[in-house]
DNA sequence: CGCAATCGGAACGAAATGATCCGATTTAGA
DNA sequence: TCTAAATCGGATCATTTCGTTCCGATTGCG
């Protein structure tokens, strides 16, 4: 029930660049001396930012990446997602993994996914927007 | 982003514990058979759901455990902090656990505080004896 | 045309999780 | 009172995932 640092890293980059002007062009190396990230995990974090879609990346000397979208449009569950995987819960949730012991006869599956959805709620209404202001 | 296996055995043993009668004897061996857990994985949850004090235990032969609240006043968070610890996003939220590379100049940490409250809520809102009803 | 700087993926090591086993404690029955 | 069965409790070991690090592919500038 706690995400993993990799995540963690992830939103604190991401507020990061999100406080800069947008179209500034930004690099993992340039992320990894403002956050403290190390620059190799910084790196990897990029790369599966960029993966899905939430980075727009250009390769070469000039290049580097900036947001895809504007920072009202990225919430707190895209970026958790791009690093983590697909918020579940439970791998019940999951779809078609019947590995329950019990299979159908799971009497809280139901309810896991009223859980996962609410959790996932909390997540995504927080934009990463507000995540850049500077005070709470 | 996911509960580990072990609170979600826990979850699915405390559903089915909570599906008996008020005050019938329990036991690791039966909650095992019944929801299909390893019967050592269930033991080692019974240890840290009864340390929590969610489960009162009796040594001896004719021992066991029960509930020790009503179905109503046990919380998934309840469940979830006895097997996986205090429920925090971050280690930033964690009491005076100063290991953020930016230490007080972090701009998200306060946000975090939020955010936590808010999944913390989603699973504090769910009662065991709604988890344990049949039907969704 | 060569060089420098960047992203991208692959390999290694470490930590935490999850499963298993054995010992300590307690009560029921003889 | 003593034996014995049944339970909880802690300690040990394999497995998986996470986290870090390193090296190759690609592109733009001099």
């Amino acid at each position: 029930m706690r995400l993993t640092s990799l995540a963690d890293y992830a939103v604190v980059m991401m507020a990061a660049a999100a406080r800069r002007p947008v179209g500034t062009r930004l690099s993992a190396t340039l992320l990894a001396e403002e956050t403290g990230v190390p620059l190799p995990t910084a790196q990897k974090l990029t790369g599966r930012l960029a993966a899905a879609g939430l980075l727009a990346t250009a390769r070469g000397t000039g290049g580097g990446f900036r947001l895809a979208r504007r920072a009202g449009e990225i919430s707190l569950a895209d970026i958790v997602e791009a690093v983590e995987g697909p918020i579940v819960m439970t791998s019940c949730v999951d779809v078609e993994r019947h590995d329950c012991a019990l299979e159908s006869a799971c009497q809280v599956r139901p309810h896991m996914s009223v859980v996962n959805g609410a959790v996932r709620g909390a997540l995504a209404g927080v934009s990463l927007s507000s995540l850049a202001e500077v005070k709470a």
